[in-house]
DNA sequence: CGCTGAAGTTACAGCGCTGGTAAAACGTAA
DNA sequence: TTACGTTTTACCAGCGCTGTAACTTCAGCG
């Protein structure tokens, strides 16, 4: 059971390391009969290539790490899952990484104190600003993942935020809601999706001539639907008073759904509802959620793709990528 | 921008590579001097240990893999996030492989064909038999989670299903609940987890003297909501008449809770429904859901306590830990 | 029948780091 | 001042693998 170097395999077979080697990876230039025989020695002594020496002498290790907030948010786990999948297929194997949104975290994946470990970095920030992190980063392939507004120098794949607001937003005006309120930001500092949705969803109600007004945006304290439903509350108990609403995730339109229903707020014949993300429990909650869906497939390929590219040497500028989304209408905001 | 190596720092500080390596490790017998001399070297190039030669060295790479079916279901990507977060805690860094419950990929797992990537392994099988994998993998120590048998060589950590299904099948009972069916698990070959919670489930029957009829059993195409909901719709509508209904998973229950809703089947008063896994979405479904609720910040730590003790040596026969549930009652299973 | 070049194979020098151990420097006591 | 014990530092041999370049073999051809 003990452990079967490449050179044990080598002396098996009586060839040199450098065969065996070339068997391993399928190179050409081996004989049939060298190959079969290099192949019996590997069998019979069951021999596993050691990852840290090819990686030690490759420079590869054919690892990728994944930095997002916290893979229990249903969208960050389709991302994963996505990201993981495409990377598999790639050839490359996933590193998880959890910032929980906290600055400190997101500067630790960014000036990672190991060298050589990972070939890239697939990052979605959301305390660090694109420029901190291009600041920071030269050593390894990086491409972010998000919304904001990203420095040249760095790879970055998003979807139109202000465009899939902006969207969701008129869809409410077109169903004649006039009173449409923003739920479930952050309090205080917020990240970079919530901006840009809240700069698409007051495009939108410029467009339908709303009135926008600071009253209607419903801060939450955390990214999840019990924090939402608790800040829409709170707000109706104190008299907001609305007639749609646009969510910033799906996550804060749970939230929001079961705020309403507690209240005995018919949705959408009192307040029609949007979320955003399309997660799967968004055909599954009553009524059902009418939401905005990114191509989440082709942004693990672009981000692959992108990646793949640095790793390969290209030193261009950074490049942009934007990946298409979609409104999917259910029940919660029908079509008019 | 080139990279640094030990052998640059120390040429820089004068002085040799081992003692750099003294000052990185924080390693004792280093005056003050020298290691302050050491330091400034490493930050004014700028150097970062490589972790491929440091594994190579060592035998370590700080990495371990987590390996289970998909993180988009809900009780999956909180188990990963709980195995990742402690595993940072201990300085561990966590590889995320997804089985897709495929027998295939989960042979991949287990008889990983490179050597010396991951220090060790935790593995959630759905396919494989804990025994078959028990014959394979011996050079990496491995920790499987899950409920089966487990044979007595490999380490495991699981809930007791069997008492957790009898539990919410007596809670039913307790609810006046005669016709009490059983939803979510595989057509065909089931997975460990659903057989031993069909087991419960049998069991909670028997000790309340209902009667068991498989005409109860509702299987279902996929461990998901859809699949859940339209087997549940499909045999209802051929008749199946129930009050009670124990699913495989909350998943399985939010998609019974969709088919009894869409055909005016109230939830609990016509039938009562139980889940399991309490996954955050439990608390926010129409009604909320009644579940069980598995300890897993226990299970994280204990299966990385387990694995641990491996990677430090420990070649005793496989342990068994058990970790705690509880039932969580909530609207679709009030209290009587 | 020797020569040429392609195909197949080998030798060897690292990739960057650490563990063990030898050597040096230092401090103390006689 | 010398001998001796202790602390601190340096040296060297790998960890397992691959890239380069050099070598051998052999078919094909003049």
């Amino acid at each position: 059971m003990a452990r079967v170097r490449l050179e044990d395999v080598a002396r098996h077979a009586g060839v040199s390391m450098k065969t065996v080697s070339n068997v391993v990876h399928d190179f050409p230039h081996v004989s049939v009969r060298m190959r079969e025989r290099v192949q019996a020695a590997i069998d019979e002594l069951g021999y596993r290539p050691n990852a840290m020496g090819r990686g030690l002498a490759t420079g590869r290790t054919g690892l990728l790490a994944l930095a997002l907030a916290d893979v229990t948010i249903p969208y960050f786990a389709e991302l994963a899952r996505m990201v993981s999948t495409h990377a598999t297929k790639r050839g490359y194997r996933l590193l998880l990484e959890q910032t929980d949104s906290s600055l400190e975290e997101e500067r630790a994946i960014v000036s990672a104190s190991e060298a050589g470990l990972v070939d890239g970095v697939i990052f979605q920030p959301a305390a660090m600003s694109s420029f901190e992190i291009a600041k920071h980063r030269t050593d390894v392939p990086i491409v972010l993942l998000g919304e904001g507004p990203a420095p040249l120098s760095v790879d970055h794949v998003m979807i139109d935020n202000v465009e899939g607001a902006t969207t969701v937003t008129r869809h409410l005006a077109s169903l004649g809601r006039r009173r449409i309120g923003f739920l479930g930001h952050e309090q205080g500092r917020q990240t970079q999706t919530s901006k840009v949705r809240i700069m698409g969803y007051q495009r939108g109600l410029e467009l339908e001539d709303l009135p926008v007004d600071p009253a209607l945006l419903v801060a939450s304290s955390a990214i999840s639907a019990a924090a939402a439903a608790e800040a829409l509350g709170t707000a109706l108990d104190g008299g907001l008073s609305i007639d749609g609403l646009v969510c910033r995730d799906d996550l804060a339109a749970i939230g929001a759904l079961r705020a309403l229903a507690e209240r005995g707020i018919s949705v959408p014949d009192d307040v029609a509802v949007t979320g955003w993300d399309d997660i799967t429990m968004a055909s599954f909650t009553h009524p059902t959620l009418t939401t905005i869906a990114a191509d989440t497939t082709a942004l693990a390929d672009a981000a692959l793709d992108l990646l793949e590219e640095r790793i390969a040497g290209f030193e261009g500028l950074g490049r942009h990528v934007m990946v298409p989304h979609r409104l999917v209408v259910r029940e919660s905001a029908p079509s008019a």
